[in-house]
DNA sequence: AAGTGAACCTGAAGGC
DNA sequence: TGCCTTCAGGTTCACT
């Protein structure tokens, strides 16, 4: 993708979450790709001049690659997997530096998705990115860290954890999942925990491995959702308490159950006997 | 300030 | 079979 030319851009609906951008198709038509890079759950797309795109997935959104064959077919990984086109809500057309032929295609049932332009002077402030926390990725999310970002919190853990302002790209699988690992009573309040120093390393680490876990399976892949090549992800078949309500919990020695409540509007899954 | 609930939208799944 | 209700990975806004 890196590199590769943008052809021409087909735009099919004014809008998804939020209206596209103005001149959303000639700001990008004839641009090249320089860098894909990511902030939280947003994918931004560096170009050889102005603008960034920004888009964002929402819940249901996914890119598709079509690479072109030589003899003018259209070859699509898995199309057996067909998804439904009236949601093919946005068509990029590449050429990269070989000369090869590609659709990069932007699907999107609800619609909760959104692309948006920044300048790249701007893209630090962003109204999108401005307020956005710590990476639950790579290094930077230690014990420590997380102890302050904690200190003085109220609200419940499952809550502090998916709050996008303290740590930025946490989904709502990914923290029950977390505090499942650490053996965390969700509900409990988040100064709580930061007053445990051992047991905030020990939750840091479970969703520095949780993130890590879930990208080497391939994403989690909750009913249409897919990869790039239109296949699912596997990590929802390692899944210890997501969606498991009225089931065993898995932890070794555990005899409880797996529950169900609504922490801020939404589900929280966790072992009624083993998560303290 | 911090917490809750609704809204955005479609489709899948379950109950009857 | 079909109609109805409920629920869903995220973010933002309005309100208490």
């Amino acid at each position: 993708m890196e590199g590769a030319l943008i052809r021409d851009v087909e735009q099919r609906r004014p809008n998804l979450r939020c209206p596209f951008p103005a001149d959303f198709v000639e700001a990008l038509t004839g641009r090249r790709i320089v860098s894909l890079g990511r902030r939280a759950k947003y994918l931004i797309v560096h170009l050889d001049r102005d603008p960034i795109l920004i888009c964002h997935l929402g819940m249901s959104g996914s890119f598709r690659i079509q690479n072109d064959v030589t003899d003018g077919t259209v070859g699509e990984f898995h199309h057996e997997r067909s998804k439904n086109e009236a949601h093919d809500h946005v068509v990029f057309h590449l050429e990269d530096r070989e000369g090869a032929h590609r659709r990069v295609i932007y699907n999107d049932p609800r619609r909760f998705g959104f692309m948006l332009f920044s300048d790249a002077a701007s893209i630090d402030s962003h109204p999108s990115l401005i307020g956005l926390g710590v990476e639950p990725t790579g290094n930077a999310l230690d014990g420590p860290l997380l102890q302050s970002l904690l200190a003085g919190r109220r609200t419940p853990i499952k809550s502090a954890l998916l709050d996008q302002r303290l740590i930025a790209g946490l989904g709502n699988i990914y923290v029950c999942e977390a505090l499942w690992r650490t053996g965390i009573d969700p509900r409990r309040e988040a100064r709580e925990i930061a007053a445990d120093t051992i047991l905030c390393a020990a939750l840091a680490e479970a969703i520095r491995l949780v993130i890590a876990e879930a990208i080497v399976a391939g994403g989690s892949s909750l009913r249409d959702h897919v990869q790039t090549d239109g296949s699912m992800g596997y990590f929802q078949h390692s899944f210890k308490v997501y969606d498991r309500a009225g089931q065993p919990c898995l932890r070794t020695g555990c005899e409880g159950e797996i529950g169900r409540m609504v922490q801020g509007g939404r589900s929280t899954f966790y072992c009624t006997s083993c998560q303290k």
